[in-house]
DNA sequence: AACGCGGGGTC
DNA sequence: GACCCAGCGTT
């Protein structure tokens, strides 16, 4: 057992402990958010939930969480469904490998535990995708085990509670939290006890204007006490996204159709469908109108084709490319943000591609292929582009 | 231990 | 624009 001394955290007293989850559980039983997962003890319910729920917000979790269930109603018919319908009941999320795991785990089930969820904390964790927070939060909702949920508000309120000196982006600070939390539970309604703290964490002390003033623990908060709310929870400040530019290519043939190429990479949005996409190192020299005589050709020759000519290489396509200047479409992941430029053309012809993993495919079509948040981007600026041409 | 991996809310 | 977030797997 971890030594909270040497931490320079001294846990409270016994009675101070079971007054704390007194005061914290009563607080949860008049104010808990009435939330779908929340009226089931399904396990399969449960981790659904608490997967969408990385990083992610309760109110655009919802929707995705009652047609996800409507999808795929068991862990069965999860583990047998095809990667586009999983990918489209995903679409727009994000982390796009937890659906993956996700799956992945279902099989998992059906052949390593005869389809039925398991119901040790062991036995949770051996599941991919499964890590110590969410085979906490299973089994202590799902199962009333009392394993400790430590998330990111758990960590932020015990942080305060106890003027926790130590770094909670550091990934071998949780072990701490981890050890406090043993120690706190109520071993009688641990799911409760855990969800109480996260649903605090995520109001009443949320990270940015926090108002510990509401706040049902506050007696026992040293932060509190002591005017240190700003300071605590120490944590570094993130990377910035590193900025990518990139055009984008949105081609129309004869029949209305646009083609669409599939990410075959398993890195960033694995298996979503795309306009084909080329990176260029920044957009600074064709941006200058004034440029346009030897100079830029010259250098644009010694730095090879321009991006219609490798498009056209790449697929073996003659365009006839638009003139037309569009909106720049910009996307910020966790670490990278694209900068995205549209050139826009058409072909006389429909040729067919024999890799099946380019298309061409009418906006009709569209609902039926994953596109992720960047192309939604890029279809609407284009759209929005011709419909103000149609207006002149 | 550091990095890769999305997207949206809030100020 | 800068901040935040109901994490996990890989390297």
């Amino acid at each position: 057992m971890l030594d909270l001394k040497e931490y320079g955290i001294v846990m409270w007293p016994e009675e101070k402990i079971i007054s704390f989850r007194e005061k914290l559980l009563t607080w949860y039983d008049e104010n808990k958010r009435d939330l779908p997962w929340r009226r089931s003890k399904n396990p399969y319910h449960i981790w659904v939930s608490e997967i969408m729920l990385h990083q992610t917000r309760v109110d655009t979790v919802i929707p995705y969480y009652e047609r996800f269930l409507d999808w795929f109603p068991t862990v069965e018919s999860l583990a047998n469904a095809p990667e586009e319908r999983l990918l489209k009941a995903w679409e727009g999320l994000g982390y796009y490998s937890r659906v993956r795991n996700m799956q992945a785990a279902a099989q998992q089930i059906m052949t390593d535990f005869g389809g039925q969820f398991p119901n040790t904390y062991e036995g949770i964790s051996i599941l991919k995708g499964i890590g110590p927070y969410t085979a906490g939060a299973i089994s202590s909702i799902a199962f009333n085990l009392p394993e400790p949920a430590v998330d990111g508000n758990v960590m932020r309120v015990l942080a305060r509670l106890f003027e926790v000196n130590h770094d909670i982006g550091v990934p071998s600070n949780r072990k701490i939290f981890q050890a406090m939390m043993e120690i706190l539970i109520d071993p009688k309604r641990p799911g409760d006890f855990n969800q109480a703290l996260m649903d605090l964490g995520s109001d009443i002390e949320s990270p940015v204007n926090p108002r510990p003033e509401e706040s049902p623990v506050k007696d026992f908060s040293a932060a509190y006490q002591n005017g240190t709310m700003d300071v605590y929870p120490i944590k570094e400040p993130k990377k910035k996204p590193l900025p990518i530019y990139l055009k984008a290519l949105v081609v129309r043939n004869d029949r209305g159709q646009y083609l669409l190429e599939k990410n075959e990479s398993e890195k960033l949005l694995a298996g979503f469908w795309h306009f084909p996409l080329i990176e260029v190192d920044d957009f600074s020299s064709d941006n200058d109108q004034l440029d346009l005589f030897s100079q830029v050709k010259e250098e644009s020759r010694a730095f090879g084709p321009s991006p219609q000519e490798s498009f056209e290489q790449d697929y073996d396509l003659e365009v006839n490319w638009s003139q037309q200047v569009f909106d720049q479409v910009k996307h910020v992941f966790s670490h990278r943000k694209w900068h995205i430029q549209i050139l826009a053309g058409q072909v006389t012809e429909t040729k067919q591609f024999s890799d099946r993993e380019i298309r061409w495919v009418s906006p009709q079509e569209f609902s039926d292929y994953p596109l992720a948040k960047p192309q939604q981007k890029i279809w609407q600026a284009y759209k929005t582009a011709l419909e103000d041409e149609g207006l002149q």
